[in-house]
DNA sequence: GCTTGACTTAGAGCGCGCTCGAAGCTGAAG
DNA sequence: CTTCAGCTTCGAGCGCGCTCTAAGTCAAGC
C-alpha cells in the first residue's frame, strides 16, 4: 500500500542517503516522521513529496537555511501560501540570473575553445588570450 | 604602458581578492609573477588574461584541480593546444548538462509556484504536493 | 622620527553540506 | 544461541575553496 517507507526506501527514492535524511531532519528541513514501536522512522507519502521538492530546491542551489525557512512555512500549515510562493519566486529569480551568468561565462570558455581550434578554413589565428576578457569582473561571490 | 599591475589592481580587475590571488598562485593555478626589487608581485597583461579565463572556469564550476591542470598545460607552452581544447570541451559538456539538469529542477519549482498561485481563472486547485515529483531521482551527487 | 598603508610570508581557521564511525537495539535466519 | 542486517543516537571528521591572522619589510607623508 502506498504510504509507508523506512529510511532506506526513502533514500532509494530520493537519491539522498539515510545519513543525509537524518541530517536534514536534525537541520529542521524535514518533519520528524512517525516512528514504529521500535523507534524506526516511518515516512509517509507526504513526507516523500516534501523531501522531493526539497531536493529540487537544493539541486537548484538553495542553501540549507533557505530550505529550512520554506519547510518552516509548510509546517505552519495552510494560510501562508503567499509567503511560500514569494520565497520560491525569489529563489527562481536567483536561479535564473545564475543561469544567465553561467551562460555568459560559458560563452567566454567557448570563445577560448574556438581559439584553440585546429586551423580551419575560417583562419582563426591566435589572438592574445587576454583580449578575450577585458574589463572588471562583476565582483560577485563567484557562486556556482 | 599597458601591462604592470600590483596585486591590488589585479584584485580590482578580476574580482578576486589579493588573498585569493596568492592562494591561486600557491595552488599552482597562476604562474608566480615577476617581482619588483622589494618583493612585490608585478602582474603582466598576460597574467591578467590568464587569471580572467581561470575565473570563468571557476565561475562555471570547474574545480580547482581542473583549473590546475589547464594552467599546467598553458605553462608548458605551445604544442598542446589540442589537449587544452579537449579539457575545455569536456568542461563545457559538463556545464551544459548541469544547465539542463538545473532547468529541469527549476521547472519543478515553477510548478510548485503555480500551485501556490492565488486562485486564478484557471482554477488551479491544490493537488497534493507529492504528485509533483514521482519516481526515483537521478541519484546524482546533487551538484550545484 | 613616527605613523600609515600596501605589500610579504607561513600557516591557521572557517562555512557549508554532508559523511562517517562507534556503540547499541531489534528481528529474522540458520 | 549466534549471527546478520538494518535501524537508532551522538558527535566527530572531511573536502572544498577560500579567508583571515600575525609578524615582518619597505616608502611615503606629517
Amino acid at each position: 500500500m502506498t504510504g509507508s517507507y523506512v529510511i532506506a526506501e526513502v533514500a532509494a527514492r530520493t537519491g539522498l542517503t539515510a545519513h543525509t535524511l537524518r541530517y536534514y531532519e536534525r537541520a529542521g528541513l524535514i518533519e520528524p516522521p512517525a516512528r514504529e514501536w521500535n523507534g524506526h522512522r516511518r515516512y509517509t507519502e507526504g513526507d516523500l513529496g516534501m523531501i522531493t521538492i526539497l531536493t529540487k530546491l537544493r539541486a537548484t542551489g538553495m542553501p540549507i537555511e533557505g530550505m529550512r525557512r520554506y519547510a518552516a512555512l509548510c509546517r505552519q500549515g495552510p494560510g501562508n501560501e503567499a509567503e511560500r510562493r514569494a520565497l520560491l519566486i525569489e529563489h527562481r529569480e536567483q536561479v535564473l540570473s545564475r543561469l544567465d551568468q553561467l551562460q555568459a561565462d560559458l560563452a567566454v570558455v567557448d570563445l577560448k575553445i574556438e581559439m584553440y581550434a585546429p586551423a580551419t578554413g575560417s583562419g582563426a589565428d591566435f589572438g592574445r588570450m587576454e583580449d578575450l576578457c577585458s574589463g572588471a569582473q562583476s565582483s560577485q561571490p563567484l557562486v556556482t
